[in-house]
DNA sequence: TCTCTGTGAGTGAGTGATTGCTCACTTTGC
DNA sequence: GCAAAGTGAGCAATCACTCACTCACAGAGA
């Protein structure tokens, strides 16, 4: 036999620069064949369908960033530094793999139907970590919901700047700086 | 002649809610004309192309938005007032006319790229405002770009919060919240 | 008042291109 | 020789778009 796994790493890793490139809808199953090197059947023995393969790579990265998000986290006491963790994570995760975040983040939209709220997903985790700051009193009482998202926008909309060339990289240059006002959007007093 | 302007209503007035519904590439010609009553080379009497109407429904409503932001925020002296403004003006849009709001969203991944950089864009009016605010000396000296990204998504990812549940409405309860987030993240301190 | 007529609006079956996917077949390596 | 891996022409479905045609109606002329 053949390497299979080795066929499949090039499908996976043609698709997700494909799908940033052109958009999942604009990449056809031939232009995944041709960029992978193999032909269109092939794709079938490693693949149900086209959505399967986006599904894939969506949940299956989805949930290890959620997982290392939590576990970076999970190593700090207080809020702050918590907070501080995942930030420094989010950026060290775009500058060391664009192609992947940038998926992630346009999969997220056609994908978001089929997530589920459980810790397997990135934005469960932060609100995990807001609702129990509020409940050890290290920042006041506010919408979990709300304060969950305005840390994601803090992160999320500087990264789609960088993308469109309106924010100047490296992404972690600016870890700091985001962490402290993600600090005091959310109204804690222990910040820098 | 029958009424031509009340038949291209009805198509821009469906085409918004197929858009935000299926997305643009999941909705066809045929659903179009059908959801406007019409026969599908009618849709071809009012708009060169499907592109067409995308791009004209996108650049009409985007441009008016960010001329309406600029009319709020001039009419306040200090940032912080400017500020409130524009955030208070995104969240009445928002509550108003959800599903022009959500398709502005959605449709500005794919038109990015033909947006310019001028006044007629919301992005462009929020970091224009800020590097006045900076040049005046209300609030530190910063990287406009990462300052107006952090400010829209300190609006934006609360919006799409609002769309998936994870946020309650009305977007409106949360203005002044959001309006003092976003100074505190800036660093100003003339915040409540 | 009544017809005639020019024209813009509306129609929908049809077209060619493209799509995701299949399957009978070949190649590879144990 | 056999099973897994790979092939690619071809299929059915779907798409955006076309075009020869009909319709509705305002104004002109009788």
């Amino acid at each position: 036999m053949r390497d299979a796994s080795e066929t499949r790493r090039k499908i996976q890793h043609e698709a997700l620069r494909l799908f940033v490139d052109r958009g999942v809808g604009g990449t056809t199953t031939r232009d995944l064949a041709q960029a992978a090197g193999i032909a269109e059947g092939t794709l079938y023995r490693h693949y149900e369908s086209k959505d399967a393969l986006v599904w894939d790579l969506f949940s299956t990265h989805y949930a290890t960033f959620a997982h290392r998000l939590t576990a970076r986290a999970s190593k700090c006491e207080t809020f702050a530094a918590k907070l501080a963790a995942i930030v420094a994570e989010f950026c060290r995760f775009f500058d060391a793999e664009p192609v992947l975040f940038r998926f992630l983040m346009l999969a997220q939209h056609q994908a978001l139907p089929r997530i589920t709220n459980d810790s397997d997903n990135p934005v469960e985790v932060v609100q995990t970590i807001i609702a129990t700051a509020i409940g050890r009193g290290e920042i006041p009482a506010q919408p979990t919901g709300l304060a969950a998202t305005m840390v994601l926008g803090l992160l999320l909309q500087p990264a789609i700047g960088l993308v469109y060339g309106r924010v100047e990289p490296p992404f972690s240059q600016y870890a700091e700086t985001i962490a402290t006002a993600c600090l005091k959007a959310l109204g804690s007093d222990h910040h820098a």
